[in-house]
DNA sequence: GCAAGAAACATAACATGTTAAATATTAACA
DNA sequence: TGTTAATATTTAACATGTTATGTTTCTTGC
């Protein structure tokens, strides 16, 4: 019997275990991203190289801060993607006058092609998803993961951008 | 009144952008992750040495796959890890008799210690979380990040533990 | 039994995450 | 003004994620 309750608790302690958030959020980041990766992979961009050139088609010339917390990638990273993104023409970098610190990055008519090419694969793979889970559900899911992030945001942290 | 409007397309380009789901679990994840860093990277374990040790500390005597679904790590990636659990003396591997070539893995007394040690702390930041956002919240959240997952696992993927 | 295929791990190669430190430039201020 | 502190970015070092491939050991069909 000594067996038994030791399974037992072994067979608690692992549910306890897999009911952990970073987990959770793992797994269901993992299960998302499968339906994205074969595109991606397919047009030989990784997902943060897409998240940057995404960032990059919605305002043009950022400077490298403001795309890595547009586009969730910290700097040591970005600044190796960005590299990467340049040799392969994708973008084009350029000190800026009034501080010579900053760099200024806009997306090239390459890339803009690139995005132009993906984009729309991308958006039907998202609207699949919407529709298995369900739009309004998705939604909610949504604002309780914002909900989540800002309530465990630390004050000097970046905050979502302004939900008006 | 072209910079205007153009201004105005960017800030919804923006927003649609910033609504990627892959990039709001990041977001909470990272949220989450910045709160228990600080308590891991104290006692010398990354996050994933972390999830493989307390996996072992539930049931005794996992196969390397075993514990790579568990714990939610790649194999090579695990394979990488259970090297430096190992030399750590945090863990001990024997191959199995009925098939040489599985690797049985197992926790070590040590290990067992800094999990023991770790734990309390770690616990009681993940209390502090569900009081920050609401305990019954928080299952919800679960329960949604679960359907999500499971609604979009193909035949083939890992099911989530059974939910008897 | 044995050869072909499958399974369980390990390794390799490249990209990224994390932390710390270096570099260059600007701002602040005594 | 010159020295110090802060800022923007890069680089370094190590650990992990992702994909592909290698190795060993079963399994299966013949």
């Amino acid at each position: 019997m000594s067996a038994i309750l030791s399974r037992t608790k072994a067979a608690d302690d692992l549910r306890a275990f897999s009911r952990s958030l970073p987990m959770a959020l793992l797994k269901a980041r993992e299960a998302v991203m499968a339906r994205f990766r074969p595109l991606l992979r397919e047009h030989d961009v990784t997902e943060q190289q897409w998240r940057a050139l995404r960032a990059l088609t919605t305002v043009e010339g950022l400077r490298a801060g403001e795309l890595a917390r547009l586009s969730c990638i910290s700097m040591p990273s970005l600044s190796r993607i960005l590299k990467t993104l340049d040799k392969r023409g994708l973008i084009a970098r350029s000190s800026e006058d009034s501080d010579q610190r900053a760099v200024n990055i806009a997306i090239s008519d390459e890339g803009r092609r690139l995005v132009a090419r993906i984009g729309p694969h991308s958006e039907q793979r998202y609207a699949d998803i919407a529709e298995a889970f369900g739009a309004r559900r998705l939604e909610a899911l949504y604002a309780e993961l914002d909900a989540l992030t800002s309530c465990l945001a630390v004050d000097g942290e970046i905050p979502l951008p302004d939900e008006d």
